[in-house]
DNA sequence: TATACTTACTTACATAAAGTAACTTTATTA
DNA sequence: TAATAAAGTTACTTTATGTAAGTAAGTATA
């Protein structure tokens, strides 16, 4: 790959981790097999895209859906090896974070208070 | 940070590098400075989306825009420490992608010949 | 038994972001 | 003089995201 152009692979790996929500799903799930509702409670994401980010990233073959016909019903989201192996990334990226990136400035914590 | 809820550091860095096209822009300034019609080339990107990208690292502090007023003026975009920081990560996303990623299908070379 | 609650989604709709194409400005070359 | 180039900008269309409410299957509660 020469300066003029980029590797179509690095281009389709770039495409499905930063696709909205996907590294912070994978990130969530380096942690260890997740329900949805545990997944969506702690990224705040809405029901309607961690069920469409979910399926891309199963899709890819990072993520797995498994399912355990107890009652009720019990379905965890899990990472593939594939999805696993992208453990160091995120470990890079977690350094970069804390190097390098500070927050924004703070809303007041109690709007109610003046 | 517990399960429960992601470092909000974290899911800074992470909106910043995951913004569409913004990964692709750092990567290629990874291999040095580059002028807008470089990238523009590069990466298939419209200008428009371009600009508005360059604005938005620029605004994080991840890229630097030096005009040198030359005739005609030569406007070059590069990374700051900040930016070149994200080396690593770029480093473990190519090795995660030549060792994981598999493309599409593609479609015939030339679609005038059948 | 009726009501409410939970999980894991889906549907419908509004808004924001991305993509496309044409245009601008300043200067340069054929 | 016309055409080309760099570095954008403007106007418009399409796609993605966000929000809210709804659903089905099962559980617990009054």
């Amino acid at each position: 790959m020469n300066q003029n152009s980029v590797c179509p692979r690095f281009e389709k790996g770039m495409r499905i981790v930063s696709k909205r929500w996907a590294g912070l799903i994978i990130h969530q799930l380096l942690k260890g097999p997740q329900r949805f509702c545990a997944i969506e409670t702690a990224l705040q994401i809405s029901g309607r895209l961690l069920s469409e980010r979910l399926k891309d990233l199963e899709h890819e073959g990072v993520v797995k859906r498994d399912v355990y016909p107890e009652t009720p019903v019990r379905i965890e989201y899990s990472l593939t090896d594939k999805g696993r192996a992208l453990a160091p990334v995120f470990r890079e990226l977690e350094k970069w974070t804390s190097a390098w990136v500070e927050l924004d400035e703070e809303p007041a914590a109690d709007p109610l208070t003046p």
